[in-house]
RNA sequence: GCCGCUGUGGUGAAAUUGGUAUACACGUAAGUUUUAGGAACUUAUGGAGCAAUCCGUGGGGGUUCAAGUCCCUCCAGCGGCACCA
């Protein structure tokens, strides 16, 4: 049969097996794999997710058929901004463009033979499923960890759009390529600072690969050091001392001058109440030039600092001396205080400055690393002085010792139409209020137009139904939040929905989670390593804080598992532009789709890049066809009795490819198939009918389609629901063993024995020594050692 | 600059605890068959040499009976972060 037909066929057969499947709550022992799931765009499946989600499919079906209960569900991120955009061009509703295209999803992926549990689908969209992600914003709400603030965001000023920083390309719109501007908007943040450590910290429960668990770390950017209060030297201001953050306080001697940013508080009240006219106007011109920079020339001006000083003195608390406080945009309003102490002698950025305004330079380290100029600390290594500063500054009441972060709260506000509405209301007595668990979830309504508005505001906010309500508090007339939430919002915890996917009354049930969770193996690319995979930690440390989840279960995923990238057929990152896109479907239609699969999990390494090469192709193809007239044959000759050496063969095959597999090798797992074929083939073997069968089901997870073929012939059922086959163990090791002999560490011959003999080093040495070849070699030479690694080697040094 | 990763044939890449370097595949060459089509099959294929043999895992050094693998150092490439105090 064409493959086109037997894809059909099984795709029929599979539809009416609805138990094949399906993972079953609480039914032997468990196995969770999760692959990232998709945006469902308007262009279909790409190469990207059909490479993915066939490693996931493999190894859900390899687990499946070692006897565990697989979960491997699959569902939509919806909500967005592609979609929402694509509305607007087209006319149509996002919820309609968002139907279609999962439906197109849908098709494609069972195409592909993925063997998902479709009765888990999730789709953030569904309001019964964003009922959920509302109710978590309202926890957060609840436990202080989401407040309203007012804040820069990037502005579009041509979309007329709020951008997300992930929006945001070198300083650019996205999507049409105007330089950002920044506009102050009153926003919804969420504290994730307050869970930096236990981000950090949690990471040794999980078996992420170290890749992994480094980009969180350095993403979080933890840094211990201590805050430290310098007095300023009038009173004339609210402000009566700055504050700063350093991680070194043993270096407070050196600190000879500081610096504040220019969007520093200190800095407003400064311009407004100057006493010294020039000075006010080169501060002002000063601010002014830094607001007006964007980021990008900020840090493309890097090179050369520039500052201003503010005409006001601070004492430096160890030194009683009086020090300049300058003004300057190497520091940053947006990390620690805003606010630093300069110490040239010790810093290269402060160094530069001091250089540049003739500001004095104290160094405080000797040559040896050892203290100097620092009265009480002198003569300590630096490991001594910072924890002696520590305490010093503390017993004194001017600071303490403390950590800094570069991960920022997160800004949970959107302007857009296609998201999750936040659920909160503001009363005019209240404030702000969330709205009633039992009213949730607030509805999207369905509205004629989604355009973004001139001022920066959702277009919910002219919908006067949606805006006008009650409040969930005292009853009055209040007015509903309009903004909605990021994408994240809804992919943070999708994987506990999986779980629990029809629950009315909770987020996901405690028992199912303590049975599911948590998430054995998640499938993703590199891009989510740091925002989603921390969000998404982050949401699960919360709720498990507020006591959902189980003691024991402290983290959502254990193992996270990167895939790789394919690129075009030119080695490029494949896109419209370059003309270098492949589509799945369309590969699909010309090999058949167990040859795309093994393909794509042929190419290379899982994590690695890889070139599409449609040469390399054909060759799995190949051995695909091969594969299936060597089995067909070896069917219609059954051999009633086999040989070891087939034994031996499939045996090892069995050993190498489980191992393979589950270890995500699957080049090397199918690398391993092939040599079998060849040796078998090579041989011109007949096989057993047990046989037969293994080689069919170690085919299996990679072809679903082709093996279910050949294994229609046994009436067994599917052979997707079949025992994976077990290695024996007494066909691991051959009879004959070949030994190298090696003289000085060189293979100059080999010896075969029987293995019994292994380790009876005397008696193979001996053999060893006396073939033809190694009695030359050896002839009036003096042997100063012997090794005999059995099994493998022996090595004779000689003078 | 900092952090992480990677350097193996013409190409994609394999190599338990250090123990036959280049499995598997592509490409190439010769042959078989003659297929209307992306062909199929067999054999060969790291380099040098007639050969014995020698040389070969980015460069240099080291540990070891033995190094792709461990240590030091340098070089190149990739990814992430980057005026983060």
């Amino acid at each position: 049969m064409e493959f086109k037909e037997i894809e059909k066929k099984w795709q029929k057969k599979w539809r009416e097996m609805p138990e094949l499947y399906k993972a079953k709550d609480f039914e032997g022992n468990k196995f969770y794999v999760l692959n990232e799931f998709p945006y469902p765009s308007g262009s279909g499946l790409h190469v990207g997710h059909a490479f993915s989600y066939t490693a996931g499919d493999i190894y859900a079906r390899f687990k499946r058929m070692q006897g565990l209960n697989v979960m491997f569900p699959m569902g939509y991120d919806a909500f967005g901004l592609p979609t929402e955009n694509h509305a607007i061009k087209t006319k149509q509703k996002p919820q309609d463009v968002t139907k279609k295209n999962t439906a197109n999803y849908r098709a494609e992926m069972d195409r592909l033979a993925l063997s998902f549990d479709w009765c888990r689908e999730v789709n953030t969209t569904d309001p019964d499923y964003y009922k959920w992600t509302q109710w978590i914003f309202i926890k957060l709400f609840e436990k202080g960890l989401a407040y309203k603030q007012e804040m820069p965001i990037n502005w579009c000023p041509s979309c007329k759009i709020g951008l997300a920083n992930e929006e945001v390309v070198n300083g650019k719109c996205e999507r049409c390529g105007t330089e950002v501007s920044r506009r102050n908007i009153s926003q919804w943040v969420v504290k994730i600072t307050d869970y930096a450590d236990r981000l950090i910290d949690g990471l040794k429960d999980t078996h992420f690969i170290e890749r992994v668990k480094q980009v969180q770390i350095n993403w979080i950017g933890k840094s211990e050091g201590a805050k430290i209060n310098f007095k300023l030297q009038t009173s004339n201001f609210n402000i009566k001392e700055l504050e700063v953050f350093t991680t070194r306080p043993d270096t407070l001697y050196g600190a000879t001058f500081m610096v504040i940013s220019p969007e520093h508080a200190l800095v407003s009240q400064l311009v407004e109440t100057h006493d010294r006219a020039s000075l006010q106007k080169d501060i002002k011109d000063y601010v002014e030039q830094a607001r007006k920079k964007s980021d990008m020339e900020r840090t493309e001006l890097a090179k050369d600092k520039t500052g201003v000083f503010s005409g006001l003195y601070a004492i430096n608390p160890v030194t009683n001396k009086e020090i300049p406080i300058w003004i300057s945009d190497f520091v940053l309003a947006s990390y620690g205080t805003g606010a630093i102490m300069s110490v040239p002698a010790h810093d290269e950025r402060d160094r530069e400055f001091a250089e540049k305004y003739n500001l004095p330079i104290v160094p405080v380290y000797d040559e040896n690393n050892k203290v100097i100029n620092s009265e009480m600390w002198n003569g300590l290594s630096q490991e001594e002085a910072i924890k002696k500063a520590i305490l010093y500054i503390k017993e004194k009441g001017i600071g303490e010792g403390t950590n800094n972060y570069h991960l920022r709260d997160w800004i949970f506000s959107r302007q857009h139409y296609w998201g999750e509405p936040i659920p909160m209301v503001n009363c005019p007595v209240c404030g702000w209020v969330p709205e009633k668990e039992e009213n949730l979830p607030i509805v999207l309504p369905e509205v004629e137009a989604y355009e973004p508005t001139d001022d920066g505001q959702s277009p919910l906010s002219k919908i006067e139904s949606f805006v006008n309500c009650t409040c969930p508090k005292c009853g009055g007339a209040a007015k509903r939040e309009t903004d909605t939430m990021p994408n994240w919002a809804g992919s943070d915890w999708y994987f506990l929905r999986y779980m629990d996917p029809h629950n009315n009354s909770k987020l996901v049930d405690f028992d199912i989670l303590k049975y599911w969770g948590p998430v054995d193996v998640y499938i993703g690319g590199d891009e989510h390593n740091t925002l989603h995979l921390l969000y998404s930690r982050f949401i699960y440390l919360f709720l498990y804080d507020l006591g959902l989840f189980p003691k024991e279960q402290p983290e959502p995923y254990d193992m996270r598992v990167s895939h790789g990238v394919i690129l075009g057929p030119d080695n490029q990152r494949m896109s419209k532009s370059h003309g270098n896109v492949i589509v799945p479907g369309e590969v699909a239609d010309k090999y058949g789709v167990d040859v795309l699969r093994m393909y794509l999990m042929f190419m290379g390494p899982f994590d690695g890049t890889m070139a599409w090469n449609e040469k390399t192709l054909m060759g799995v193809k190949r051995f695909i066809d091969r594969f299936e007239k060597a089995i067909v044959d070896y069917q219609l000759k059954v051999a009633s009795d086999s040989s070891d050496d087939v034994k031996v063969i499939i045996n090892k095959t069995i050993a190498g490819v489980s191992k393979d597999l589950n270890e995500f090798g699957y080049n090397t797992a199918i690398a391993k198939m092939m040599e079998c074929m060849n040796k078998l083939q090579s041989s011109n073997f007949n096989l057993q009918i047990n046989d037969i069968k293994k080689l069919i089901k170690l085919m299996a997870p990679m072809a679903p389609y082709l093996a279910d073929e050949l294994f229609e012939k046994y009436n067994e059922g599917s052979i997707h629901s079949q025992k994976w086959p077990e290695a024996e163990e007494k066909y691991l090791t051959e009879d004959e063993v070949t030994v190298m002999v090696a003289v000085n560490g060189k293979v100059r011959d080999q010896i075969k024995l029987q293995s019994s003999m292994i380790n009876l080093q005397k008696e193979v040495v001996e053999m060893a020594k006396n073939t033809e070849k190694m009695k030359d070699l050896l002839a009036n030479k003096e042997i100063i050692k012997e090794i005999y690694v059995p099994g493998k080697m022996v090595n004779f040094v000689i003078k």
